[in-house]
DNA sequence: CTTTGTGAATATTTTCACAGCT
DNA sequence: AGCTGTGAAAATATTCACAAAG
């Protein structure tokens, strides 16, 4: 199989999405062509997409809502559940934690770390905030590979020095400054301000790809 | 001047992050190579990045830290203060409102919106939350052409309809919902659950672009 | 000796356009 | 008639490699 390039896996989240809002809608089947309207992208690139991964379409017909949802999912990995755990359970962290949609997608808040004494203890979404230097052994213990960073900046570097200890492989971090991370860690900035400042540029002067 | 690629945009966040940790750290100049190895960028890619807005760089020495964040900062344009808006008082929207970084990045919360009548009224980060039908006057009224969209999944379109009709430019969207707006208005996908997808990939199998 | 800025080469991604299936 | 899957073309993006500058 070709390497499958980078934006195709960041476009299937978005493509999972419309899929579960048509088929919301009652629809059965759908096409690239409606799925690049409701995500702009071009539905011949859509199609390519797919196809790295098989032929889920019908010819002349379109895609079966549900079995390419199923499939997309499998891609993905969405369709066995997960662990994560919050680390900070200030304003972001706690939002995060009680987030619906993660539950839906097969995510499962397993651990909230906090350093403040205050917290320890306190129930976030029905999970117990637990000590930050108990993180790598309940970490290891419970198998968590994936985790929300979000803590103050200062603590930033510290506590994804303490993930990786922890066996990490995922860092999606919320924070605002840039971590370092062995390669083997992937980490994704996820700071609200960065993706303002990302799209400020749209603000003045035209955007790029508009047709 | 040439058109400028999407991507280069994207990075210029991160690369102004970097220089602000750099400058807190103390250092007067620094290296694509310093940045290269921060962001996991190549540093050929940055310099050229650059060069697409102008010749920062002294052949031989590097940049210097403080004129080349005053100059992504221009080129952004977080040079200059930013009103913003947000849409639901909720958990996330509410975290979004008392971000401290915003305010440093030049993003001022100017306007919380909400339906539920028992959160109107209610200070957030000190802003006082406005009933959402009044949403076009007063975002019209202050000119506030950014929107923060933090409503549960089921109230997105109808809000995002009436963000188009307030004009904004800008709508960061936290809603895990794909919104239909004119082409005109720039949309951004935020939803923690989607960007937890993305990076499931990296789960299973290695990594695209590992060296 | 270090590091930028860049022409040229390479690699990747996107789009077109159509054969083939329903 | 309508839509997928795909070869080929076009467009973009990335990286190499080095002259020029300090």
């Amino acid at each position: 199989m070709k390497k499958v390039p980078e934006g195709v896996i960041e476009r299937l989240p978005a493509y999972l999405n419309c899929l579960l809002q048509i088929e919301a809608e009652g629809a059965a089947t759908t096409s690239s062509k409606r799925l690049g309207q409701m995500t702009g992208i071009n539905p011949a690139e859509i199609r390519r997409d797919l196809v790295y991964f098989g032929s889920f379409g019908i010819k002349g017909v379109g895609y079966e809502v549900k079995y390419l949802i199923k499939e997309i999912k499998g891609i993905l990995g969405s369709d066995h559940p997960h662990q994560i755990a919050i680390i900070g359970a200030g304003h972001l962290g706690s939002a995060i934690a009680s987030h619906n949609g993660l539950r839906n997608h097969g995510f499962f808040v397993s651990a909230i770390f906090d350093k403040d004494a205050d917290k320890i203890g306190v129930e976030l979404g029905g999970v117990k905030v637990t000590a930050l230097k108990a993180l790598p052994q309940t970490m290891r213990k419970r198998k968590i590979s994936i985790a929300i960073l979000a803590v103050p900046p200062t603590a930033a570097q510290a506590v994804a020095d303490l993930l990786v200890e922890a066996g990490v492989s995922v860092i999606l971090n919320y924070t605002s400054v840039m971590i370092t991370v062995p390669d083997a860690v992937q980490v994704h900035n996820s700071d609200p301000v960065n993706e303002l400042l990302y799209t400020l540029h749209y603000l003045s002067g035209k955007r790029p790809g508009v047709k």
